[in-house]
DNA sequence: ACCTGAACACCGTTCAAGT
DNA sequence: ACCTGAACACCGTTCAAGT
């Protein structure tokens, strides 16, 4: 009796329930703590459960992924190519801000999905409809890489500055003391830290804007394109 | 007696020795088999006798990418900014192709070591050296991202080619189905893969040349940069 | 003071035993 | 035929007990 109130209330398992579970576990605890036994439990379900449902944790990472894919906007319709594919990028890397564990998990994805395969079938189809070459296109792609995802991997560190919230304040001295080391042991860093730092009122190493600096190499990249697409650039003499 | 002979016969255990058959390790086994477990295994060691070396494993990890970086080129004296760049690009490249688990690793850094700071520093060094603005170097090293390591993430999938060897032959009809379905769920993909076969007489999918899309790519941005830095270009008005 | 065996708190996945 | 508890073969790391 208690057992079938329980079976009726629980709205039975489905792919997509697990897939959407996966997702907003992974938002909440983040993607080292999920874990089937632990999405199992978030379901109310005993671990085996899930194995009906997906073949194994790589296949519910694609799922996840796949998910996130459906989060993206449709290209915007009628416009030149550079702007559909700008547009389209810069929706991605707004679906992609919003699950932080979605980049290494893209990252490190060997299976392409269907809907990964679709997703990359739109953009060829906007280079091609903008008069690229098969060959060009080919080649753009390839430049394009991840970026097409919304995401560059942030070589500097600014998770330094994410953490700042909880670190205890630094005295001056130590600060000073950090700087000179910097400077004795990275010149060059500290020069460009120094800069950045003068220009926007910021500490040292905090300063960057990552929507500045994806979109900034985005369109060095969409201006490269276009201006091979202007002299016909073959890849082969 | 057999223990003393024993601890003579065994080197000391230090952290070079450890990252270095760690890095051994990763290369043989692959990185999802290399654990602190196995690893001390392979060392004739306790598996706490591992935490003396290196605080966990994150920082093992840590200190197997500083081993990578140790094997790239030095920079090539007395040459223009962008051959230095691009050579020393190339170099990391090279070492990191001879360690495949070290594109996810360094990925997944979030902690940047001396050696790391000191590479990037490298780098900075020789935009600044070309007569770059702290301003555009910034930006620059920005937009070359993770580049900078010789690698981008390679979005078409040619694992596919890369495990073709263990699968058994397919049948000319199946080849023929999978080409259809490619040609009506993604037909934009289909004609970019179908244009690329033909240039090389390659299978559908398992055309690319790696080294010549890195490269590619890398110029690309390279030319971009060079055209900014002639234009005097600042990110202020 | 140093070293380490055993233990803890987890994993993903298999499989045989139950219904 | 379906479902699942227990078990397997692992993890990284802690800690107290031994030398």
């Amino acid at each position: 009796m208690t057992q079938l109130a329980e079976a009726a209330r629980r709205v039975p398992l489905n792919r997509d329930r697990v897939l959407q579970a996966a997702v907003t576990l992974a938002d909440e605890v983040g993607l080292e703590s999920l874990s089937m036994r632990r999405l199992a439990q978030e379901l109310g379900v005993v671990p085996m459960a899930l194995y009906k449902h997906v073949a194994n944790k790589e296949e519910l990472l694609d799922g996840m992924v796949d998910t996130i894919v459906g989060e993206i906007d449709p290209p915007v319709p009628d416009a030149p190519w550079k702007t559909m594919v700008r547009l389209r990028v810069l929706s991605a890397r707004v679906a992609l801000l919003r699950h932080p564990w979605a980049r290494p998990v893209i990252e490190t994805r060997t299976n392409t999905t269907p809907a990964v395969l679709e997703y990359m079938d739109s953009f060829v189809g906007m280079f091609l409809a903008g008069g690229f070459s098969e060959d060009l296109t080919h080649h753009v792609m390839h430049a394009l890489g991840s970026r097409m995802w919304g995401f560059t991997q942030e070589v500097f560190d600014d998770s330094a500055g994410k953490g700042a919230k909880d670190q205890p304040r630094i005295t001056a001295e130590a600060q000073a003391a950090m700087a000179r080391h910097m400077e004795e042991s990275y010149p060059n860093l500290f020069r460009i830290a120094v800069a950045a730092a003068h220009d926007e009122e910021s500490v040292v190493g905090n300063g960057c804007d990552d929507q500045f600096e994806f979109e900034f190499a985005l369109d060095l990249l969409l201006d490269g394109f276009e201006r091979l697409h202007q002299r016909n650039w073959t890849s082969h003499g």
